[in-house]
DNA sequence: CTCTTAATCCTGTAAGACAGGATTGATCGC
DNA sequence: GCGATCAATCCTGTCTTACAGGATTAAGAG
């Protein structure tokens, strides 16, 4: 029982078993076509169908479960779940734990993502997305004076822009690359909203709307590239003229 | 030693010791500011540091290596390696795994991604770089009748595009993207190079690199979504035409 | 000083065991 | 008969011990 597939008698056993398992696993996945909310067989199942350890079993299901195919719970049996960006996030954040990528090359890839983003949302669009994206904007010129009710409203507007490309990927890249902006620069937003006020956020951010429901897409692309020119100026050269040191606290 | 940190009566418990260690080998990553090639300590020492078992460490270790933070092998102690596409591209796999994505959202993403590179890369190109890539799009000229040769060049233009971007990000992205469309349209390659032919792919390879070396981003990212326009049509009109189960053989 | 070899370290894997949360079914009360 | 409470059972989280085999290193020989 030294192999999962003893079948050939090709060296198989240079792959570890915990990969044998996950290889296993996501096509089982893939074989049974899984969808969020289905639930995988329990460890022990598992290990005695493979004739492996329930360790290896746990430490399979412990990568899946870092890439985000799975969730783990005690007492529950392992459970796939959407992807989200949150996994994308960590591999981004492992780049900067070591040293291989910092702030600034975040939100230069946003950007280039976000302006992606609007052109295809300005192509794709459905007449209920213009209709939400104008609903958020209405609210938001409400809202201008109240900057965490604005913020959040602006987390609406860029999830429902991404949902209006209609590629889930872009939804998971922004939401990855959010996640990132928020806990690398939780000064950088606050000074975002006070020092600069948001008239000439909203505007823009008028701009972007009208040009997606309009499904001018040049002019989308060119309002992004102008918001988030803003945003870098104002987010980053405090950190590029100081040190690069502003972690968040805790 | 429920817990591993148990000097405060916080319900540390509610996270569980895996998670723990993770944020303890994270946390000494970041302290002692490991680079690739740094090894992590053993896991008897984490384990009796931690005192926790060793299972537990292995546990987390598997979730570290799964995000592409360190790199396990029998005998060597965990090793942090640079982080490449490898992970990321498995995180985007997972969604096409569970039907939350599919083979046309990938190339729809890459190549708001890639016009996203070229327009950086006009901008911080180094004159070592716009040398390289004419070097490069000159061997291509000459190797434009071996398709397999054609194909390791225009690989080596895309990586040395992205370098030129100077955001390590791009390369990963772009790199996890190359990966995801090379196992999922094996066939479609071949498609494009048999019957479409290179000569205008190499025409619109010359204008790109041209754009770039001339730092005219937008004449770069006309001629990159001309290019990716091309091969979209050539590719995937077959895929959506017959059936989405072009899954590589094997 | 260099090369070889053996001791040692470390990882990969196994098996058994126990605590505690989650699920489910059965029993009891209304 | 139907709903609610509770107990049995399943399952995960964790620990302990143990051993095989690759990798490293240090010691000894030339």
């Amino acid at each position: 029982m030294q192999s999962v597939n003893d079948d050939d008698g090709a060296p198989a056993k240079s792959v570890s078993l915990v990969e044998q398992v996950i290889a296993y696993l996501r096509d089982h996945v893939a074989s049974e076509q899984l969808r969020p909310g289905a639930r995988l067989p329990s460890e022990t199942t598992i290990s005695e169908k493979l004739g492996v350890s329930r360790p290896v079993v746990r430490e399979a299901m412990r990568t899946l479960a870092a890439t985000g195919l799975v969730e783990m719970a005690v007492g529950k049996r392992a459970t796939i779940v959407p992807v989200d960006g949150e996994m994308m996030s960590r591999v981004i954040s492992n780049a900067v734990l070591i040293g291989q990528a910092n702030e600034r090359d975040i939100l230069e890839l946003r950007r280039g993502v976000e302006i992606a983003m609007v052109v295809l949302a300005a192509q794709h669009r459905t007449e209920e997305q213009a209709a939400e994206l104008q609903s958020i904007i209405a609210d938001m010129a409400r809202d201008i004076d109240d900057a965490d009710l604005y913020l959040a409203l602006d987390l609406r507007l860029h999830v429902t822009l991404a949902q209006a490309t209609g590629n889930p990927l872009y939804s998971l890249l922004i939401d990855a690359l959010r996640q990132l902006i928020l806990v690398a620069m939780s000064t950088g937003r606050e000074r975002w909203s006070q020092i600069h006020g948001l008239s000439r956020v909203q505007e823009l951010h008028e701009q972007i709307v009208a040009a997606v429901v309009a499904r001018d897409a040049p002019a989308a692309a060119a309002a992004m590239a102008q918001h988030f020119d803003d945003a870098l100026t104002v987010i980053l050269a405090p950190v590029v003229a100081g040190s690069a040191k502003a972690t968040a606290p805790g």
